[in-house]
DNA sequence: TATTGTTATACTCTATAACTATA
DNA sequence: TATAGTTATAGAGTATAACAATA
């Protein structure tokens, strides 16, 4: 935490954070409670991304590498990594004798499922912290922010794709 | 991104996102920002956090791992890659002979400041697609949100503490 | 004895470069 | 030739356990 940016401006006096900085520590907090859950599992954050976004896809490896924004050698390892845990299973492409399909196994699936459970849980507790009109217009602002930032770097949101397109 | 939780609730169809997936997405998108201003100057979150942290502070080894919540081992290992880059700097304490105090380096304050300051446009740049009342008002909730938090677990949100107390 | 910090070691995660096998 | 994937290798980051110096 405490990035704290700028350089100029001093540290604020009341109780109010920088927009800044609150966004900075909000997405901290947010993101220790996942890790938090996801170390309860004996898990890392980098393999509850890649179990995430098999959750509604098959890619390939590639792909796979193409959305986690790795390099494919960071791919395989991660990969190699989650199949030895039984977490993931690799499968031949019918179409593509290079390509390899990776999909979700049964354990991964239950344990991303346990996990995301968890988080949410942990979530929805912070926002009880507001009144409920604020909790509401807390959730239409980020969501707002978020579809118009989205939209400008072309990605999908809402991602649930076609599983087996190839 | 996508890390969807819940197992059981189906994606949205409308346009808004849900709460929890719409601030873990939000999460992910500043901290990227965050993670590509730091990779523009070769370094690292975890470089960066350290760096955050000795802004306003000259802990010892032992005050940095906690504040870090490392291991001390880990907190060594981090000062050394930093110190070999000439970003923070050992010193004795004059109180506690076994104990070492860490600070910033000229370089690592020139350092930090230019990341905190390149990541503070792109937060403000994401914040201008609000128009300003929304803007105001999600920096309010956000505030409030982390002002209830961060007392319910003992964390500092202000943190300018005292620079050399021993 | 307890605490501070480092070292030795091991594992995860990431990237670059070189390689194999398909296309 | 170009693409898909793996392997070899290297470095950062983290943790546990053992250790030296000091309190």
């Amino acid at each position: 935490m405490a990035v704290r940016p700028g350089g100029a401006a001093a540290p604020p006096l009341s109780s109010e954070l920088s927009p800044v900085d609150g966004l900075a520590q909000l997405s901290f907090v947010i993101l220790g409670m996942l890790e938090r859950r996801a170390a309860a599992d004996d898990i890392s954050i980098a393999q509850i991304r890649l179990l995430g976004v098999l959750r509604d896809r098959t890619p390939t490896m590639n792909e796979l590498a193409r959305i986690l924004r790795l390099d494919k050698s960071s791919a395989t390892g991660l990969v190699d990594r989650a199949e030895r845990r039984g977490l993931v299973r690799r499968m031949p492409s019918v179409t593509d004798r290079r390509a390899v399909l990776v999909g979700l196994a049964d354990n991964g699936r239950s344990l991303i499922s346990e996990v995301a459970g968890g988080f949410e849980t942990d979530v929805l507790a912070l926002l009880d912290r507001l009144p409920p009109r604020d909790r509401q217009a807390l959730s239409r602002l980020v969501s707002q922010l978020l579809v118009t930032y989205a939209a400008d770097h072309g990605i999908d949101l809402f991602a649930t794709s076609d599983p087996e397109s190839r």
